[in-house]
DNA sequence: GATGAATGAGAATTCATTCAT
DNA sequence: AATGAATGAATTCTCATTCAT
């Protein structure tokens, strides 16, 4: 009764004030009394919501990966070939813009770098990566067989493409202009084509 | 005239130094103070080697984009074909190891992150991502001149290469079990012949 | 008139609060917050009942030297001989057990410490610590007279009682181990009968 | 070279500080801030020469308890009799005066209430009042012995000999118009005498 | 060159208290 | 009465940088 809670709002409106703070300072330059003023809350207000500033970046962790995963399964779902569905996930890391995108981009950068001290954000960065890796390797898996060819030594390939993938954020957070515009994607399904096409034929005897 | 200067020496020292905390702490938690215990100085003598702790900083991204352009130089002049020369700067990127090494992919990864909000890290970081990809470029025109295939669009391939190097550096730095050992060179080689067989041949008629 | 009137019982429920969170964090460390969570309460709500934090340590003084008081009043009313009336005085203090009790003994040191600086507290434990001593001092005075002895000089002795019973207080809470069970009022009735002993006799030459 | 440290008369320096500041406003009350500018220092520097707060606390138990032995040990030298050495740790304890020695009664006063939450504390605390209750242990024999009497039951004498001393303490520092001048020493030798009187006599068979 | 003490501007965090509901 | 969000001042502690020796 008296006063419903609104700490879902407020955790929200916090972990959002620091990605946009953070893509801009980094963590370290992105002080409590920054985001709560970008937030346009009192400092305290912060500490009320959150137990600490490591605990706002595990949220903002949360968020940028769930939005990802969530961006992954909307493609996912409209895909109807194996190969689609493995451009579907790339295209969903990828293909995309917007300003809160680039927040977002510049903020998993800082985060991967963060992860190097802090096991928290270590431990999910590590289970989104690793996760997307292992989605990857299974998506191709099918997409080889599809084309009639051996799924061997899949998961070093996922894995590279999943370090492309970062990789394409370190740039874009860090030297924008290197990157051509829609050619991040392009490539990477480019990559993914070759090596398809690189693996033997599962049909040796057919012909 | 007394003393024969050791700045040099010193200034080393310090780097090396920032390199292996930095490795374990990242730039923020890189004190001062840590630096200087771990180069065996007393605190104050670092700024007398050094106007502030962010010229460390730039002095350690010199440092190790230096050490890179040399490896990269080294296996340069041993490779006899184009498309040597570029496997030439992949595995001097990729293909290395050891405990200095780790750190060495730690920070740099920690610099691609301060490069975020650091102008004179972002330029040095910038300089030496864009010489990189024009590098590769160069070369790769000539790897495709050699199978006799078309060079065109040959930079977006350049910098997903790029991109692909750096994010095996983050992976490597945040999650260093995801990457199977020596995959990292060798899928970037792979990405490259996949790349130049997909080129559009240019002597289809000329036979 | 909707609402029947709790504040009696909330009040004591928050100084009950206060009392065991004290007793395990000090008065500092007990925060409202605490404090409230110990109780059941909103924090909110204990400032309807208290205006201040400092008006519960109040109440909870008021409380511990009001059953204090109470303990000492039951006692005395089951004595009968004048020594007998110092010595239940004494048992009122010292001789008792329990949980509650070891709870009340800690913040009864935790509020002679508070009384140091703070002025309310001061005066509250200053009157009860006075008035236990007029009552000892008078009580001394009917044994002294009781045993044919003088009655000179009784004040230092209740006043020595008092730090000794102040000063089990203070070990009890600090240092429980140290003071041999059932030894504290033992050890206080002896020093009685040792000063009562020691008095100069009134009836030397009357007999 | 260069510099010489100071850091001991730093140290120094800044725990009497603590002292004195917190005699007024206890140890929550005595902020770094307020110490450091009793002390005539900035407030970093505090934290150069402690790593906190509560090791200055530490430091100044150790200085407190560390000044008490000495007291003691001095005045041992001097005492002749068995009996007048129990005499001679009483008067150590409960004899002096000075404006040091209030500020000294009202922290330790302080330092009994502070261990019952902090372990360093408590341990300190704990270390100096039991070895002060051994002491006075053993003296205690020799006087009984000294005195023809039986030494039985001796330690709980010298808990409540303890007690009471610390309990004039607490009585000092919170209301210090309460103990009569010159009354603790002379109270604490007048129990001690009761309490040997009362011992049995081993000369039985001698009369 | 070298030392390590000294400075002081923040940083995160805590918390009594207030207030809208 | 009750709730729990909100405030903001205060606190401990950190740290790059300066400086006397």
């Amino acid at each position: 009764m008296a006063r419903p809670s609104n700490t879902d709002e407020r955790r929200a409106q916090i972990v959002a004030a620091l990605m946009r703070v953070m893509a801009v300072h980094g963590y370290e330059g992105a002080t409590v009394a920054r985001v709560a003023r970008e937030a346009g809350l009192a400092s305290g207000l912060v500490h009320y919501h959150f137990a600490s500033k490591a605990d706002i970046l595990v949220a903002l962790v949360d968020g940028i990966a769930g939005r990802a995963a969530a961006r992954i399964a909307g493609r996912l779902e409209q895909a109807e070939t194996p190969a689609g569905r493995v451009e579907a996930v790339i295209d969903a890391m990828l293909a995309r813009g917007g300003d809160e995108d680039l927040d977002a981009v510049r903020c998993w950068s800082l985060i991967g770098a963060e992860a190097v001290k802090n096991a928290d954000v270590r431990r999910l960065y590590g289970r989104f990566v690793t996760s997307l890796t292992e989605r990857l390797s299974a998506l191709l898996v099918d997409a080889c067989h599809e084309a009639g060819r051996s799924a061997r030594d899949v998961e070093p390939v996922a894995v590279a493409l999943v370090a492309m993938i970062e990789g394409y954020f370190a740039l874009a957070a860090a030297v924008p202009r290197i990157v051509p515009i829609g050619s991040a994607a392009a490539m990477a399904r480019a990559a993914v084509r070759g090596f398809v096409a690189a693996q033997p034929s599962l049909r040796r005897r057919s012909a």
